[in-house]
DNA sequence: GGCTCGATGCTAGCACCGCTAGACAATAGA
DNA sequence: TCTATTGTCTAGCGGTGCTAGCATCGAGCC
């Protein structure tokens, strides 16, 4: 019986293997530097293992970007926890959020920009992403039209999504982020 | 002369041939389908015909970008002629926006999403993204902040972008879109 | 302890990608 | 008509994601 746990887990340990692999590669030289190939050889062990863990490399992605939303929601928690509450608030939120998106520019596409295969607004929705959608629901919903406290949030966070990946893609000069991100929260939270 | 003259038509219809053919298929097929072999063959040459008009797959990508902005400029401009001025001519442009995105999805791709080697914010900027810019600033000039109407546009359309992408990719319910766009055009232009 | 057999990871290869070198044919001009 | 140039093609390079089928290794049974 043990060895088979044991073999349980050296699989498991592999599959991590792999998964903080790939994003490493991604955040060192972009996601079209990890292939197939560039990985195995990474890990140490040839194509065909990837196939063992994961579908294909899509699945590789979905399993990274599960990550990302598990440390995003950390990263957004945190930021409104340490401040006042209100205006305040939702502009440390923003913060954070354009601020997670530059630290970790891979992870970002691997969550919102690629094809990670992850349902969205779905009942099969991953728990990890219910609660970065939660973390970041948490401060604005005071600031909502009370009969649609989703719908605003899934506005404000186009609107950040579409800063970020219009200045990574650079579409928008990176300069003067900070103040659309001023400007944002100002038309969104008036006071 | 004239045999000179003909060929210069000859390469100019067949270099017309290339971005619209490529462009019909990434409409029909998204752009994954459209390899340099695929639209070889349907333009009826060999592949290494397309690299005496383009220095790659890129530059195809810029050539229907660059056609895009032209009719995002005139959808934009009809869209706000038509109607009445004020807030409800910033409703309308976002309207205009989404709907040729939705309109002309891959088309949006090469213009927003893709590598397409256009340069953004410099002074190399092509005039069809100044004056789709443009068409972008006048109806909200009046709501901005008189020092910063530029700070405002980018802001705006980043919301806007963010609304169309993240739709697309399934990562907000389509069916409330137009609800999001009035949420984030009463934000914008309060009255 | 030796043997069998299933699990596991490997080599090799498929069809496709963007891109290009070099052979060849068509054609314009002398 | 001959020559030089222009233009187009075939063939191929090094890469991609993915997989069939073989070989090896080790766990469990007699």
């Amino acid at each position: 019986m043990s060895v088979r746990e044991r073999k349980e887990r050296e699989r498991a340990q592999r599959h991590r293997l792999i998964v903080s692999t790939a994003r490493e590669l991604a955040e060192a030289h972009g996601w079209d530097a990890v292939t197939t190939r560039r990985l195995a050889e990474q890990i140490e062990y040839s194509q065909p293992v990837l196939y063992g863990h994961f579908r294909g490399k899509k699945e590789i992605v979905g399993a990274v970007a599960l990550e990302g939303f598990a440390e995003l929601t950390t990263a957004l928690r945190t930021a409104v926890a340490e401040g006042p509450a209100g205006r305040e608030a939702v502009a440390a939120l923003a913060r954070a959020y354009t601020g997670f998106a530059a630290d970790n520019p891979a992870l970002y596409d691997a969550m919102f920009s690629l094809d990670n295969g992850l349902p969205f607004a779905d009942e099969a929705t991953p728990a990890p992403l219910r609660e970065a959608f939660g973390a970041l629901l948490d401060p604005l919903v005071d600031h909502a039209h009370p009969d649609e406290p989703g719908l605003f949030v899934e506005t404000f966070w186009a609107a950040l999504h579409g800063l970020v990946t219009l200045t990574r893609a650079g579409r928008l000069p990176a300069d003067r982020v900070p103040d659309r991100l001023a400007l944002l929260v100002g038309r969104f939270v008036p006071k």
